[in-house]
DNA sequence: CGCTGCTGTCAATGGCATTGACAATGACCC
DNA sequence: GGGTCATTGTCAATGCCATTGACAGCAGCG
């Protein structure tokens, strides 16, 4: 089909002869948070150069290059992971569940519009379910039975997704929005009576620090998780006479 | 204003002289499971008996809607997790998360539809305030400094949101998108090559059971999360008037 | 050459939130 | 009582969005 792409210079826009590929590319670029607003048909074709119903010819319906799109961006936050972790087999189950988890996050907030898009949407794809695999070797090997480990990492995979994606939701809002929630927390909590609410009053700075930061927010939550993980790891631990864990 | 409510019978339709509570009682009942569909301006008329536009003389645009109907879910919630619990300051910590959290979850699954608009929309509602002063002031009669509390309590809430409108998101897919999303996962796990996935393949039937059950996994995650704060409890302890991070 | 299938274009269609003009209604004041 | 005003409901747009169906260029193939 006379492969007339990269020409134009950055923005590869004009006659790309549109292919699977080239369109998720874009696509995906649009959800970027550089490019800001939302995913649409009309954006697409935009970015594409071409009408925006020609994506029809290459996807069913939106639901399923939101899908393919998803796949794209789990297969990258493995990658990720992958990238950052020693090769072989490593006893750090701690470090290896944190990068995954973080590596996931990132991928999907690198693309704000499409966790949005994406959510609740489970496509099951390949390169998660390798990564799945390390995952409860892992565990396994750290002494926990293979089933709990399974359940550990379907755990461990819903929250981070449901974290990230709610994070993903907000910072997918306006701006304007933003600003409103978040000025009606620092009103909230700023002005809490200290009679009343002694405690909540004591961690107010901290609380609004936290709203800032989704980012810390989910690390903490996922360290509490984690510190759950090595409890039942230690009790699966002194519950048999095989496995070796002494902290 | 002639107050003409309550005639004809069950569906408060005709003439309600529509108010802010009106309204907000036909909108969460348009966003239950059982009325199926999503929150819309021209449903919303329909269930009102009056134009889909008289709406915005009481709320600015739907995302005040939201807001609003989000604040007396989370109000429910808290309501909801008052009455389960024992009236006086118990010791009992987790049962005190455990069931706050359920709670919230419960009343946001009550609406999915709900779920899915407020997703990530914070309201910093007053009910709530007072809920988090209690759950902090458990946590810190458990041995927990102020501040940690107060963390504590925000990433359990943070979580419990998360993951619930993780599940209400699904939820509110149309039958048949779910069913292919369910068949999807079957396909997957059932078909694991044995002797390349060997950890996957013994805890495929753990996991196709998972996927049917949102709360059972948000259950073992709650868990999980609520060991790590057992175990964050115990370091705060055992350091006493110390500060202690590290075993 | 004519046929068929693939890919892009164009002009609908129907759902959605939101707006502005207008009408009915009641309250308030002289 | 009559004039004025704000409130609230109605109606007819507007504009964005996904999706569809009819049509057009163009490949390869007999």
């Amino acid at each position: 089909m006379a492969a007339r792409a990269e020409a134009d210079g950055e923005t590869a826009k004009r006659r790309v002869a549109l292919t699977r590929e080239s369109i998720l590319e874009a696509a995906l670029r649009l959800c970027s948070p550089e490019s800001g607003g939302q995913l649409t048909f009309s954006r697409l074709g935009k970015e594409l150069g071409a009408d925006p119903t020609a994506v029809y010819r290459h996807f069913r319906d939106k639901d399923e290059l939101v899908l393919a799109m998803a796949d794209i961006t789990i297969q990258e936050g493995v990658e990720l992971a992958r990238a950052a972790l020693p090769d072989g087999p490593s006893d750090d189950w701690r470090a290896w569940l944190t990068v995954t988890a973080e590596s996931i996050r990132a991928s999907y907030l690198a693309r704000p519009a499409l966790a949005v898009l994406a959510a609740a949407r489970t496509t099951a794809s390949p390169a998660e379910t390798h990564s799945v695999e390390l995952l409860i070797s892992v565990l396994h090997r750290a002494g926990l039975p293979v089933v709990e480990s399974a359940e550990c990492c379907r755990s461990l995979l819903d929250m981070t997704l449901a974290m990230t994606q709610y994070s993903a939701a907000f910072s997918a809002l306006d701006k304007a929005t933003q600003a409103k929630d978040e000025a009606a927390w620092a009103v909230r909590y700023g002005m809490l009576p200290e009679d009343e609410y002694p405690l909540l009053h004591e961690s107010a700075p901290r609380l609004t620090a936290l709203f800032r930061d989704d980012a810390e927010v989910f690390r903490m939550t996922l360290a509490t998780f984690l510190d759950g993980v090595a409890a039942k790891i230690e009790r699966a631990g002194q519950g048999e006479g095989l496995s070796s864990e002494r902290p």
